[in-house]
DNA sequence: AAAGCCGATTGACCCAGATCAATTTTGGCG
DNA sequence: CGCCAAAATTGATCTGGGTCAATCGGCTTT
């Protein structure tokens, strides 16, 4: 039996092996395609809290992201903070038209991307038009879950938010670990408020009020839905 | 001197011509590209207060505004109304990946849209990756503006929120018509509220504030800049 | 020009959620 | 462990903006 040739990718991963490679920018690739995409990106690592990107920072590079959670947000100049969104496993971060990253993402402990720069990515989507297709579809459905989150924040009261974020979250984590009604939080309490447009004292209460009527549990690191119905109820109201 | 041939469009205009030509979709478009797009769009009028699509409606049409303005919102069953933006002439509405509109449009004022039936324009757009770029572009520019949105919905107070507005609303007329300190309003208080997730009421009185500060004079159908630096300030704070 | 209507404004009062201020709980770390 | 710092909870109080209720004013209709 010979001995068998392999190619070494320089970081030693392949696409073929990625965690997100179902659902992510890359599935609109074939195996060959693949190939060629694998040499430019490289996997990077983040810990609890560091930045992955900043606001107004010229934009050098995309981001797939792989493992764990990131928030993105935006600062006013006086530090008030509003979170755009949450990022998980197969979001694909970085797109903008300006030239410059139109908001932040810092990792929310442990965090992987698959980093592209920017010009050789360009380049690879140039004659590639259902990566730049599957680009798009990802695209309006981020622009069609920011326009619900508007309704949200300018129409809905503290209850309803929280219930409604309880069960997009739920529902977000769904694809990702199965359907299960013990929802982890791996964000803070404050990341919460600055996501919904409220204070922390207000979450808090919040998620009080939701478990002595019986509606969640609260855990270390997430909540219980004791009673789906009835977040259901409040978010939908 | 022989009879000139010359192709009469059924709706009898052609995009040559068209008022939004070199800022819309279509200016990604050659002349020879042009004449074939010229078939598919049709243009239709909509007087004032009419819908020209309902959120939930299964997407049969894309629509280019080529005159007069619309507000886009998303209502919640109890009848609250969040305003997600107003679209302007050369703004592109309609994609979304779940076959239905997301939200809802309808004329501020009389409305000229050009519109294309969904599968015909998705066939046109299938090997022109140069009209997908541009309408991803425009997704992108989009989906910024919802996140600054964001900000302002769950962030700002009602001062920076109308003072915001009024400065973003002018900056957005500027490419149509040129930068001048009198903003005209063709949408009512209550659209102006919606879209800032406020009342009516705080509004009328907010403007009332600036105009009695100075730093704005209320008109019939708009506002004059008085004081646009006093403006700027509250906008940025 | 009087009547009627609808949008906008203004005033009086109220309350959801913010602010301020302690605790209490949790999570490292020597 | 026990100590410290950070996060979360809870309580007391305040207030920005909402709610409710009159007007007001500009347009249309006759």
């Amino acid at each position: 039996m010979r001995t068998s040739v392999v190619t070494i990718k320089p970081n030693g991963y392949f696409c073929t092996d990625c965690a997100v490679r179902g659902f992510a920018v890359c599935s609109s690739l074939d195996a060959a395609e693949l190939r060629a995409f694998e040499h430019l990106g490289r996997r990077v690592h983040f810990a609890t809290g560091e930045t992955v990107f900043s606001e107004e920072d010229i934009t050098t590079s995309f981001y797939n992201l792989l493992e764990g959670v990131m928030r993105l947000y935006k600062l006013l100049p006086d530090g008030r903070r509003q979170i755009v969104g949450f990022a998980l496993p197969g979001d694909f971060l970085g797109m903008n038209i300006s030239g410059r990253h139109n908001f932040s993402g810092d990792a929310i402990g442990a965090v992987t991307v698959c980093q592209f720069a920017k010009a050789p990515f360009g380049r690879f989507i140039e004659d590639r038009p259902h990566l730049l297709r599957r680009i798009n579809e990802m695209t309006i459905r981020e622009l069609s879950q920011a326009r619900d989150h508007m309704v949200l924040l300018g129409r809905r009261s503290a209850d309803e938010k929280v219930a409604t974020f309880l069960l997009g979250w739920r529902e977000r984590l769904f694809s990702l670990e199965g359907l299960s009604n013990t929802v982890p939080l791996p964000m803070s309490r404050q990341d919460i408020a600055d996501y919904l447009g409220l204070t922390i004292e207000t979450v808090s209460r919040t998620f009080t009020k939701l478990e002595r009527h019986g509606a969640i549990e609260i855990l270390h690191g997430g909540i219980s839905l004791r009673d789906p119905a009835r977040v259901e109820a409040l978010a939908a109201a």
